[in-house]
Order: structure tokens, then C-alpha cells, then sequence
RNA sequence: GGGGCUGUAGCUCAGGGGGAGAGCGCCUGACUCACAUUCAGGAGGCCCAGGGUUCAAAUCCCUGCAGCCCCA
């Protein structure tokens, strides 16, 4: 094989072939292990809206990392992709479009304008497919879904159809949020509170048949027009005498009576308010109780509706300025203060939200709230981190009823139809007569259902419910979910409940948590600062791997992570790092073949198997666990800090060296620890790891053809090797307290020192034997050993090991009263540290009350410490000799 | 108003009942035949404050301060 591979790792040249590789061979499909457990993800379906971002490549990160991992590890996976219509937002982005050429929606009708949204879908579909792509996701593409296709369509249609029938799903008048901007209802929790400075519009009601008046306060002076009483609280000693009695509403000369109503809080403002049932939610409420009229003061799209006489067809803020203006001059205007108060936005365009009665779809949330509350408490469903899990709770256990009809035309249309005579027709099949009449003239509800009911069913319907399919018995229920911590309310906790009722079983038994990814001031990125980085950027720059890197190491679970240029270099020499590694042992690996490990390895090998060993262990414990960002860091550690620092340039030796059968033995750690490296990296970095392994020679037997359908690398007890462990401790601290003394004089690399140790008579031979490396790695020449009782070099640095003493002879160069200053200052934080081990040994209690292993280790701590200590001390006596 | 998170090296953050960690930045030295996207060495932290539990607290509990998020 040759190796001709360029010194700097240039991913735009692998990354799209390899992905093309991959497809080719279909390694993505599931179904590859036939008869082996299952392992499945689904998606969270990206929105049709736009292109994806950070967010996004976090998410699909976090999720092809365990999916390469199970797959490798010989799961039967399933990683289902899909994208989701995502109703309201996409809609909106088509009529911005329709906008530039000067047209709405209506201006184009409901068929055309569903085309446009279609077309949309189509390129925005493919854009997300292609960066998909470019981020390296090994989803199985053979299945992938959409929220409005067939399928799904049908999920959604069977769904509603049910819950109806069992009364689950109801029609009727209620407040909803109303966006004026999106022209429709959106629920709850797409509603976004903000705290704004405002005003508190203080009125005067005057008396009707009575002397005086009443004040009542308001942020929404606007509203009055739309008032039906004014309530006080029963128990109000200042209001009691006026209940039963009228006001005059001002501006609109309508009379008003008072109520007594629990709800008002005598404490606020004047202890009186004014209710406007059809424009508060808490006024509808009491409206309701004390059966008020209910007056629309504000239309649909924002603007004050006919009946309200001079006002009519204002806008509303520009109402609320003419009011107040109006009010003052007519002196019904008591006062206005500043006031601070949370107004509730639309999440998907902004616009303050007007709480509207009007007639809309629900969902009855209490009787599916409790199984769903059930399976988490009882952890058939696994939060992880799980404080998330209380997050969830808090949200079911308040949960009100779910508005799912939009007004909008983009997504499911509701499968309710209207006849003339006055029936409601729900059902799976769009019907051609009505049932009551036998009348033709059948209309189909004109809403379209809230995209999260579609979403809340994606881990069934995606794979063929409501048919019983092979992939559903086969794959339901899923795994794992991944996702952030901002749409557990909306999708994870839906997608819980709609599951136990329409499957009988959890979705998914483990619920993977990740935060944002913000912008390096720790910002979240967004459109209207600019502040958003495009992965695809990124990966243009630096390639997939180094995003996905960064990304993950960034990462610690459920925590947002700043996205910061810094990191991104880093992860992209740590590719580098690997690439040069394996060039290196390609380079020298020619004519080789694999043939496993030899059967007699020597000590660096041994060290190095071990400590491969165990990184394999605590790699994969670390994935089990979802802490994937240790994992990676797990990796890089060993890769970089063992392997490449210390194995490969002991290994220098053999392969630089003359000896053939060191040679091929070293050839052999190296092939089988950089093979095994790639295995553990691949989830992480796949494109990298893949394209060198493609480069490997393989073993005769092997009958891989890629890396990512490679065994995942297990931990072996065998491979402990206590001993290899300690000795190469030891030789590493000798040379880096070596490399230490000699970097205090600053002797440059070039310039070798001779190295005088003393050492108890079991150890020489482990320093003789590695003399050679001693003297590579930390630059020296010749070492001697200082006999038993004889003098040790005056005119020399001196490093003190627990058993090892280090003398470099630097006649000249070494400054005595440097060096005692040097060691007098190692002295005391010997001594420091002695003294807490020697106070701890001698605490009755700690002796008594410790576990016997920690007393144990506190006792050598404390032999070793006094060991040094006296060898410093020793030291220090014959150099001060020397002044 | 309710719930939650965070406070550790100059910066960004891991960690977490028993000798303070990483990356970047900074200082010193080296183009050492895989890599200067590198190598070697170094400086730099009362682990937010106070109290409690414990033989032992940066770590667990409580309170406070500061910042952030979610829900009403």
C-alpha cells in the first residue's frame, strides 16, 4: 500500500466521498442485524421553515453519536429521519414571500396558496437533507417522513377521530390567544411572556343613581370600550353599600352594573376593576359566573370592531391613544402611572397577543395528563439529567386544556365537517352525505389542527401507525429521545401521552436533555441580532468532525454551551493531531500485515494496552450515561496524551532502531491501538476516523468494508496490567522531573546533560533497561548510579522522587544559592502536605470512622511525603556545605 | 408569585465527600526525521459569602448575594 497522504488533514477533500460511501453501501439501514436488539431513535423533525442551525447540528450530533455507537456495537438500529411541516412558521414565510409580489393569501385562495407552501416544503426539504448530509447523520434514509405526508396524515385523522369519540376532543367557545398578525389561535404555551414598561390607566365609572363615582385601573385602556361591569371584592367595606348598583361607562354611555367577585384583590389600585369578559381571560371567567354580556371592543385583526362607534376600525394601539386622550378631555381620566407588567407575544412573529373569545378545538388534558404523569413517576421514562424530570411533572400536573385548531391553511385540516341542517361530522373518511339529513352540502371545517398534534404522534406514525407494521411491532417503542430542554413541554411531554393512549406503551425510556448553543457573549443566536453561526460554515472551514467535536466537548448535559471560534481550533488540531498520528504509523507500517498482537510485549505495550483498555471502559460507561462530552474528552485525553505523546515516540526507538523483531512488535502495538483509536473516535468523528481506516491494512480475517460497521472496542479485565501501569509512572516522572530541571536552567533541546540517579536496588534495573528512552525523551546522555553511600555530584540540579533521587551534573552552569532557593521552596510545600496527612492519621476519629482504604492511603501518603521531605532536607544540607 | 439552573485559573467551562482539572490566553525554550494546526517547561485559583451535617466539604443541606432560564 502506499501512503501518500499531505501533512495538514484537509476534510473538504474526504468528507462528501466518504458520506457518498456510506449511502452506497447502505450501512444506514436498518435491519442489517437481523434478530439483534433493537436500537432507535427518531428525529425531531426539523422545520420545513428555513436551513438549520447550531441548535440543530448539536442535536443531530448528539444523536448520530449514539447511533454510530450502538450500531458498532452490533444493535439492530434505527435512527428515523423526517422533517415536520411546522404550520404557523411556515406559513408565514410563504405569505412574506406572497407579500414581495404585493399579494395575501387571500388575494392567491387556499388550493394556490398550498401549492406555494408545498414548493416551499420541496426546496427547504432538500437544503435541510444536504446539510444533513454534510454533518455526517447516519440516518436511514430509506424511511424517512414528513409531518403532512400520507401516512402521518392518516395518524393525525385516526387520532382526532378517537379521541372525539371519546370525548376527548371538544368544540366551544373560549378565550384563546389570538395572534392579529398570524390570524390565528395558538395555544398556551406558544405564547411568550415578556415584562415591559407600561402604564396603569386610572378612570372614573360616574354613579348612576347614586352619588360619586368609581376608579378603576387599567393597562388596557383600550378594552373599556368592551366593559360589562365592574367587580370589587365581596368582603371590600368601601364597595359593599355600591354592589347591585350601576356606573356609566364613559365614551360609550352604556350602563354597567357592579359586582362582587372573590377574585379582585382589594389591594390593587383603587380595589375596583373593570371586567371586559371578552378581552381577559380572568374577566371572561367572571363574565361567566355573573353571566355578563360579552362585547368585542377589538376584531381579529387588531382593530377596533364596528360597533364601537368613533373608534370603529382602529388599530388598537392608536385606539388606546385617542381613548386616553378622549377620556381626559371629558375628565374621566383620574391619573396615569408608570407601571411594570408581563405582555404575552406571539412566539413564531412577536406581535402582542389578544386574548379573544372565539369558537375553537381543544383537547380535554386531564384524562391523558395522568397516565402520563404515571409513567414518568414511576420511571417506565427516564429523564436524563433528571432535574428535567421535574420540569416535566410541574408542567403536566398544571396542565389546562391543549387549543389545537389554527386558523390557518398550511397542515392538517380538521376532520370535522358542517351541514346545513346543523350536523357535525367527525371522521377518518371525508363523507359524502350527511348521516342526519342525507343533505350533499357537507363543508369541511376551515382550521387546520396546532402542528404539535401531528409532532405528538411522530414516534408511532413514522413508523406506520395506524398500520400494523412490521417496523412498528419491530422498533416501537423507541430508545431514546434526544432534544432541548425548550420543547419538552411542547413535543416531549405530547408525544408521552399521546403514545400511552393510542399505543398503550411509553414512546421512549430515556429522554436525552441538551441545552442552546449560544453565541461566545453567551447570547442566544438569533436572527434579529445576526449573532447566529452557520454550521455549514463551519464545516466548509473546518470540516464536520471539528463542529461535531466542538460541539460535543462543549457540551455537559442539559447545560447551554457558548459556540466560540477557540474551541473550534482546538477540535480542529485534535483532527490534526490524529492524522498525523496515523500518518506516522502508516508511513511506517509498509508491507505489513496484521496478524493481532504478538505474544510477548514488553513494557511500554503492556502500558499502553492498559491504558487503551481502560479509556474503552470509561468511554463507553461515559456514553451509556449520556455524558458524551466526557466521553469525547476521554478520548482526545488518550489519544493525544498517551498515545501520541508517550507511545509513539517510545516507539521511535524500535522503529528508527535496527532490531527487526522490535520493529515488527512495535509495528503491531501500533497498527492494533491507532485501529482500535478510530473505532472509539468514529462516533464522534466519523469522517476522519473512516477515511484513515480505509487507508489501514486489514487482518486476513476481517470481514469489515467500513469503520462504521466495525465492532465498538471492549473493555478486556486480561488487559489490566497493574505493573506496566506503576513502572511507567515511574520512568514518566523521572523524565519529566528531567525535563523540569533542565527547562529551570534553560538548556536547549540540543545540548544533552548526563543523569546521576540513586535508587533502591530493585528499581535500577527498570532504569537501566530504559536508559534508552530516558535519554531520548528527556534529552540526556549516560546515566550512572550513584552507589550506596557515596557521594552524590555537588555541582547539580536535584529532583526528589518518592524512590528515585535525579542528580544532572551541570558543573558551571548550576547556581547554587538558585538551587537552594529552589528546593527550600519544594521543601515547604512538603511539609504542608505532610502536615495534613500526619494531622489526619492522628485524629482518633478519622482512624476510627474513615474506610480502612482511605486511612491506608493517608498512611503511605504520609511515608512517602516524609520520605521526600527528608531527602530534601538531606539535600539542602550538603549544598548549603558547599557555600 | 411558583419552579429551576449557574457562580471553580485572565477567558470559556468540565469535575465533584478524602492530595484543585482541561482548552484557549499568557511567560520561557525548541522548525527534535507524524504533526509549528507541533513539542517541552512554567506562572496563575481562601472552587461567590455565611452557617450546618460529617472523622473529612470546592463537592451534601440551609440562608444570603449575583446572573440566567422556565412557568403563572
Amino acid at each position: 500500500m502506499t501512503v501518500n497522504l499531505p501533512p495538514v488533514y484537509e476534510p473538504q477533500e474526504v468528507e462528501d466521498k466518504i458520506y457518498q460511501f456510506w449511502l452506497e453501501n447502505d450501512y444506514f439501514r436498518a435491519g442489517r442485524e437481523k434478530g439483534k436488539e433493537t436500537y432507535t431513535i427518531v428525529i425531531p423533525p426539523p422545520n420545513v421553515t428555513g436551513t438549520l442551525h447550531m441548535g440543530h447540528a448539536l442535536n443531530n450530533t448528539i444523536q448520530d453519536v449514539l447511533i454510530r455507537w450502538r450500531r458498532m456495537q452490533g444493535y439492530d438500529t434505527l435512527w428515523l429521519p423526517g422533517t415536520d411541516h411546522a404550520g404557523i412558521a411556515t406559513q408565514n414565510k410563504v405569505e412574506e414571500h406572497l407579500a414581495q409580489e404585493g399579494l395575501s393569501r387571500y388575494d392567491v385562495g387556499r388550493e394556490k396558496f398550498l401549492e406555494k407552501a408545498w414548493e416551499w416544503k420541496d426546496e427547504y426539504h432538500t437544503r435541510i437533507l444536504q446539510q444533513l448530509y454534510k454533518l455526517g447523520v447516519s440516518c436511514d434514509w430509506s424511511r424517512e417522513r414528513f409531518t403532512l405526508d400520507e401516512g402521518c396524515s392518516r395518524a393525525v385523522r385516526a387520532v382526532f377521530v378517537s379521541l372525539y369519540e371519546k370525548g376527548l376532543i371538544y368544540r366551544g367557545d373560549y378565550m384563546v390567544n389570538w395572534c392579529p398578525r398570524c390570524h390565528t389561535a395558538i395555544s398556551d404555551i406558544e405564547v411568550e411572556h415578556e415584562e415591559k414598561p407600561s402604564t396603569l390607566t386610572h378612570i372614573r365609572y360616574p354613579g348612576i343613581g347614586w352619588e360619586g363615582d368609581i376608579v378603576v385601573a387599567t393597562t388596557r385602556p383600550e378594552t373599556m370600550l368592551g366593559d360589562t361591569a365592574v367587580a370589587v371584592h365581596p368582603e371590600d367595606t368601601r364597595y359593599r353599600a355600591l354592589v347591585g348598583k350601576k356606573v356609566l361607562l364613559p365614551l360609550m354611555n352604556r350602563e354597567i352594573p357592579i359586582i362582587a367577585d372573590e377574585y379582585v384583590d382589594p389591594a390593587f389600585g383603587s380595589g375596583a376593576v373593570k371586567i371586559t369578559p371578552a378581552h381577559d381571560p380572568n374577566d371572561f371567567a367572571i363574565g361567566q359566573r355573573h353571566g355578563l354580556e360579552t362585547v368585542q371592543a377589538i376584531g381579529e385583526k387588531g382593530l377596533m370592531t364596528p360597533e364601537m362607534g368613533p373608534y370603529a376600525g382602529l388599530e388598537r394601539y392608536a385606539a388606546r391613544r385617542q381613548i386616553v386622550e378622549d377620556l381626559e378631555k371629558q375628565g374621566f381620566l383620574e391619573k396615569i402611572e408608570d407601571y411594570a407588567h408581563a405582555v404575552g407575544h406571539c412566539q413564531r412573529c412577536n406581535t402582542e397577543i389578544e386574548p379573544l373569545v372565539s369558537l375553537q378545538w381543544f383537547v380535554k388534558m386531564k384524562p391523558l395528563a395522568g397516565p402520563a404523569i404515571k409513567a414518568v413517576e414511576e420511571e417506565r421514562i427516564r429523564f436524563v439529567p433528571e432535574r428535567f424530570t421535574r420540569t416535566y411533572l410541574h408542567w403536566m400536573e398544571n396542565i389546562r386544556d391543549w387549543c389545537i385548531s389554527r386558523q390557518i391553511w398550511w397542515g392538517h385540516r380538521i376532520p370535522a365537517w358542517y351541514c346545513p341542517c346543523g350536523e357535525v361530522i367527525v371522521a377518518r373518511e371525508t363523507p359524502s352525505v350527511c348521516p342526519a339529513c342525507g343533505g350533499t352540502a357537507l363543508e369541511q371545517d376551515t382550521d387546520v389542527l396546532d402542528t404539535w398534534f401531528s409532532s405528538a404522534l411522530w414516534p408511532f406514525s413514522t413508523l406506520g401507525w395506524p398500520d400494523q407494521t412490521a417496523d412498528l411491532a419491530h422498533y416501537f417503542p423507541t430508545s431514546a429521545l434526544v432534544t432541548g430542554y425548550d420543547i419538552i413541554s411542547f413535543w416531549v411531554a405530547r408525544m408521552i401521552f399521546m403514545s400511552l393512549s393510542f399505543m398503550d406503551k411509553v414512546p421512549f425510556s430515556e429522554v436525552s436533555v441538551h441545552g442552546l448553543v449560544r453565541d461566545a457573549q453567551g447570547r442566544k443566536m438569533s436572527k434579529s441580532l445576526g449573532n447566529g453561526i452557520d454550521p455549514l460554515e463551519v464545516i466548509a472551514d473546518y470540516g464536520a468532525d471539528t463542529l461535531r467535536f466542538t460541539l460535543i466537548t462543549g457540551q455537559a448535559p442539559g447545560n447551554d454551551q457558548r459556540f466560540r471560534p477557540e474551541n473550534v481550533e482546538a477540535s480542529r488540531n485534535f483532527s490534526n493531531k490524529i492524522w498525523n498520528a496515523s500518518r506516522y504509523v502508516l508511513l511506517n507500517i509498509e508491507d505489513f500485515q496484521p496478524e493481532g498482537l504478538p505474544l510477548v510485549l514488553n513494557r511500554h505495550d503492556r502500558w499502553i494496552l492498559d491504558s487503551f483498555n481502560r479509556v474503552l471502559a470509561k468511554t463507553t460507561a461515559l456514553l451509556q450515561a449520556y455524558e458524551l462530552g466526557e466521553a469525547a474528552r476521554a478520548v482526545y485525553d488518550f489519544i493525544w496524551g498517551d498515545f501520541c505523546d508517550w507511545y509513539i515516540e517510545l516507539s521511535k526507538i524500535y522503529l528508527y532502531g535496527d532490531d527487526a523483531a522490535e520493529k515488527k512488535r512495535a509495528r503491531a502495538v501500533l497498527y492494533h491501538v491507532l485501529e482500535g483509536s478510530l473505532r472509539l473516535l468514529h462516533p464522534f468523528m466519523p469522517f476522519i476516523s473512516e477515511e484513515i481506516w480505509q487507508h489501514l491494512p486489514r487482518p486476513a480475517v476481517h470481514t469489515g468494508t467500513a469503520l462504521c460497521v466495525s465492532p465498538w472496542p471492549g473493555y478486556s479485565p486480561a488487559r489490566e496490567d497493574l505493573q506496566a501501569r506503576r513502572e511507567m509512572g515511574l520512568i514518566r516522572a523521572v523524565i519529566r522531573a528531567i525535563r523540569n530541571l533542565r527547562s529551570e536552567v534553560g538548556l536547549p533541546p540540543g545540548q544533552k546533560t548526563p543523569v546521576v540517579f540513586r535508587v533502591p536496588p530493585q528499581l535500577q534495573s527498570l532504569i537501566d533497561e530504559e536508559q534508552v528512552f530516558i535519554e531520548k525523551l528527556a534529552w540526556t546522555e549516560g546515566i550512572t548510579f550513584l552507589p550506596e553511600g557515596a557521594a552524590k555530584p555537588p555541582q547539580a540540579l536535584t529532583a526528589l522522587l518518592e524512590e528515585i533521587e535525579v542528580y544532572l551534573p551541570l558543573q558551571g552552569v548550576v547556581d547554587l544559592d538558585q538551587e537552594i532557593a529552589r528546593l527550600e521552596k519544594e521543601l515547604q510545600a512538603t511539609e504542608k502536605d505532610l502536615a495534613r496527612a500526619a494531622g489526619k492519621i492522628s485524629n482518633v476519629n478519622f482512624i476510627q470512622k474513615a474506610p480502612p482504604e482511605i486511612v491506608e492511603k493517608e498512611k503511605n501518603k504520609k511515608e512517602e511525603l516524609s520520605s521526600v521531605r527528608e531527602k530534601i532536607f538531606s539535600r539542602l544540607a550538603e549544598l548549603k556545605k558547599l557555600i
